[in-house]
DNA sequence: GTTGGCACTCCTGCTAATAGAGTGCCAGTC
DNA sequence: GACTGGCACTCTATTAGCAGGAGTGCCAAC
């Protein structure tokens, strides 16, 4: 069974009504707000046909009708324009990134950004380490067998681990140290780096063999197995707007997942560039999170991604308003990225 | 009027009740659970004189009583006697924060730690800047107009900032004012510093002036101004226990104060050192959470403090469990840091 | 000072009745 | 064949009324 336009159209008006309202639509609610130009009783039937097919259901007999997530899909799919900005949104955007001064500081202001605009709940994914580059590597004594390994990537992140030397290390020790490593491994993705630490352990004459070595293995823990990626997150509270209608009654299972990040990677993660992914209701595969609906993007300078950046909210949300928003504000941070 | 011992007896035990249950407690119930040794009429009597004096009162006539928040200070301060840690307890807190790698490792554990066995929201402080002493300054060349600057603290934090100089440097002018800076800096408390670096530029000869001030009003953005502190978060989910009831029902107004730093640091600031404060209801002066307690500590390495961490619940929680988790915790981490 | 008794209040849960919204279906119309 | 108006039907939400119960406050007695 196909659907015909104008059942198309009943679906639209009936999910635009329904995230407007919070309630079932009946028919004649329907004709009276959208000019359908046919009766209630069509409308009627066509919503049997829409229902059989599984885009709308009904919560008792005798109520009005609610999307299904099929129903939210194909209105995602086919059915949604997405709406530019309003002049005063872009306004919005650039006042408010404006003045940033370090990636944290970017980041947690675009996922405030996010949460304000969309009015759902924002995560954004610190710039991957893995897609990142190395810049400099500086290494501090901090005590005679003690050196702060400090790690700065070219999207900015910096991270830092204590590393504990074998024996005493003399101050021309660490600056030759400090020279090799950043000669083998400075400009160099940090995907790739891990067979260069090996041969730098190699390259090492016996004197500084077993220094190297330990270096090395903290290297490789903070530049791979630390690939451990960092989240912002902003406006859980507006979690609560819709009441209790939405989630089903309690948000612990949502608060629940938000807390963990692996979740969150999840969600936002593995993104195509320069698109804009939905994830309705169960199609996230999380069990607590089968009430809500995720819009993510990537971003990064050009047309790379570094991270990922995205919404969470009921499946009964405003879709095209709020992709076009993370893509906007994606491809903003991205741009800003790209400036450094 | 003064309150005979056994009408805080009474007192006691309808804030114990009331804290497991959840419900009203009237005057029969209390005498069945607690050997209070006299009759429900007796207890009604004492009841009348808390509720006069504005300890507990009645939802509603012919409801049971409630303890006011006047009624669990009193329990605080004159009925509480801290429980000491179970073994089992103890045990939990070092398998939890054994193996944590670094500063930021060690928050985000602290914080999980606290949130698990308080079931409440928690909050940590990370160590503040003002407090720290410099570990070390690190410049880094970025290009040849724009340095890298990564301050050390001896909390392990690290900070970085973004430097513009005026003019293009040599790899030579890049050592001398690392050289200065550390010279003058390294080992200082940042909250000593502002003049030190007033004199950093005063001694500078005139070729390097230009240069040495750009970099000193970033220093001082990035050593004080920049004492913004950094907070993690973690059981959100656990304002959901207890359903709808604490918190009159609707979380709203307390995850919209969790979002505000200023509003947390509030709460966890300020501390004395190795004492657990606990504010009760609207003690915290803050209207989002006139129905939520918080019970804080300050931490760090001997009796200095550091930073601050604390849980927030509904003002009927179970006080003495809460303050002696809070208060182990807290020790922990300081030796924690002592150990560093 | 304590206790038992008793009238009173107010919440809670249950049932029944009603109003309203929305549907499905059918017969009629264009 | 598609659309429409009408109508019976179903289910929810709301309201009122009523009984049961918990808990109190007060009083008189110990």
């Amino acid at each position: 069974m196909s659907l015909d336009d104008r059942k198309l159209e009943v679906l639209r008006a009936i999910v635009e009504d329904y995230v407007e309202t919070q309630e079932p639509v009946g028919s004649k609610a329907l004709v009276d707000r959208h000019k359908l130009g046919v009766s209630p009783a069509t409308v009627r039937n066509d919503m049997a046909v829409l229902e059989e097919e599984g885009y709308i259901r009904q919560p008792h007999t005798s109520a009005g009708r609610v999307p299904t997530d099929a129903g939210y899909r194909l209105f995602v799919d086919r059915l949604t324009k997405i709406k530019p900005l309003s002049p005063a949104e872009r306004r919005a955007i650039e006042r408010f990134m404006v003045g940033a001064v370090d990636l944290d500081d970017v980041v947690h202001r675009t996922v405030r950004l996010l949460a304000q605009l969309t009015r759902h709940v924002a995560v954004v994914q610190y710039p991957s380490l893995s897609r990142s580059a190395v810049r400099h590597l500086e290494l501090v004594p901090i005590s005679t067998t003690r050196l702060m390994l400090v790690m700065i990537t070219d999207t900015g992140r910096v991270e830092q681990r204590l590393v504990e030397m074998p024996g005493p290390l003399a101050e021309g020790d660490v600056w030759e140290l400090r020279r090799r490593v950043n000669e083998k491994l400075a400009g160099q993705r940090l995907a790739d780096t891990p067979p260069l630490v090996q041969t730098l352990v190699e390259e090492c004459d016996a004197g500084r063999r077993a220094t190297m070595t330990c270096l090395a293995s903290v290297l490789l823990e903070t530049l791979v197995e630390r690939s451990e990626e960092r989240l912002a997150l902003a406006g859980t509270a507006n979690l609560t707007r819709g009441g209790v209608l939405d989630f089903q009654g309690t948000l612990r299972p949502v608060l629940e997942a938000l807390e963990e990040e692996v979740i969150l990677l999840k969600l936002i993660g593995d993104l195509e560039p320069r698109t804009t992914r939905v994830l309705i209701g169960d199609e996230n595969q999380i069990d607590n999170l089968r009430s809500a609906s995720v819009v993510s993007s990537g971003y990064g300078p050009g047309t790379t991604i570094v991270g990922g950046l995205g919404v969470l909210g009921p499946t009964r949300m405003d879709y095209p308003g709020t992709i076009a928003t993370v893509r906007a504000v994606a491809r903003y941070v991205g741009d800003l990225l790209a400036q450094n």
